[in-house]
DNA sequence: GCCATAACCGACCTCTTCAGTAGGATTTGA
DNA sequence: TCAAATCCTACTGAAGAGGTCGGTTATGGC
């Protein structure tokens, strides 16, 4: 699996929170019931969000969690990275200060890193499809009709 | 990480021996050497290849192994594959007879899955990553001069 | 026919992560 | 003051990662 449970569920936290047309907070709990998952682990997703300011939270009675800017403007590469932390497909690929990327195997001397060019590829593959999609979108697809959802998933394919 | 050191080692383990000329066997122990990995874990490996008939293999004395098929005829989705598993993003993508693929979140009741169009355009850019990439690319970047290679790599990003 | 060299096979081991659980402390509205 | 909520830390069982080890089988060369 390229992504664990923590993805799964934070993203549908995500939407779970995106859903909600008002602006009072939602609490975890009416979040774990509706989508059937454990409340007390459900907690460590959501501190993971907050702390990456994609959520914010308000303490006591009534209070919950909403989203911390509107679903249009959430991106799934902030979501998943906040949940799963730095998406690379490989150990040896680093974040450098300028946002590039690199392979530590290259370092050692004459060889080339015979796999960059592969996981470069799976690299970009992976963003494009985390960063071009929407909270907004997520939101919109599982709200309609199931005829209308399966065309949407024709054109991915 | 999207994949471990498996898939690491066995696409390395492939470039080696596409960059052999001759028909005949190379031996795991050169393979190692040559890349600084562990023989016995290259075993383990190598044996995942072998029976997803992506190399062959002839022993005792002389023996080794060599690809089953010319390398610009292997495409990395197979090689991978046969080294981590199914390629899916998450635990409940599923692959049917049918070669599609389903989510198991579902079928239990009227909730629409609200991941599923995320992880669709996922599996895809990695589907079209990975299939898109032959062996025979990749041991022809690595033995490419040092600005050659970053010209590829810049085409990528 | 022996022997070095290889592929093959299975058991084991340590470490980390996953997927939670548990128990409490703190904040806040009613 | 109480109940409802967030917040925080620690713990746990199971699984996988990343090997190691020992032994078995096959084969070419002398």
């Amino acid at each position: 699996m390229l992504f664990s449970t923590k993805a799964e569920y934070g993203v549908r936290l995500m939407v779970e929170l995106g859903r909600q047309p008002g602006s009072q907070p939602v609490s975890l709990g009416s979040v774990a019931e509706a989508e059937r998952l454990p409340l007390s682990y459900l907690e460590h997703l959501v501190a993971k969000l907050r702390k990456a300011g994609l959520v914010t939270s308000t303490r006591g009675a009534h209070g919950g969690y909403r989203l911390a800017k509107p679903a249009a403007e959430i991106t799934m590469d902030a979501v998943v990275e906040a949940l799963e932390g730095q998406i690379a497909p490989m150990e040896c690929f680093h974040d450098t200060p300028e946002g590039k990327v690199l392979c530590s195997h290259e370092s050692d001397g004459d060889q080339a890193c015979s796999t960059k060019l592969l996981w470069m590829r799976v690299q970009g593959g992976v963003s494009k499809a985390l960063a071009g999609t929407t909270l907004a979108e997520l939101v919109e697809f599982s709200t309609k009709s199931e005829p209308t959802r399966a065309a949407a998933l024709g054109s991915v394919a």
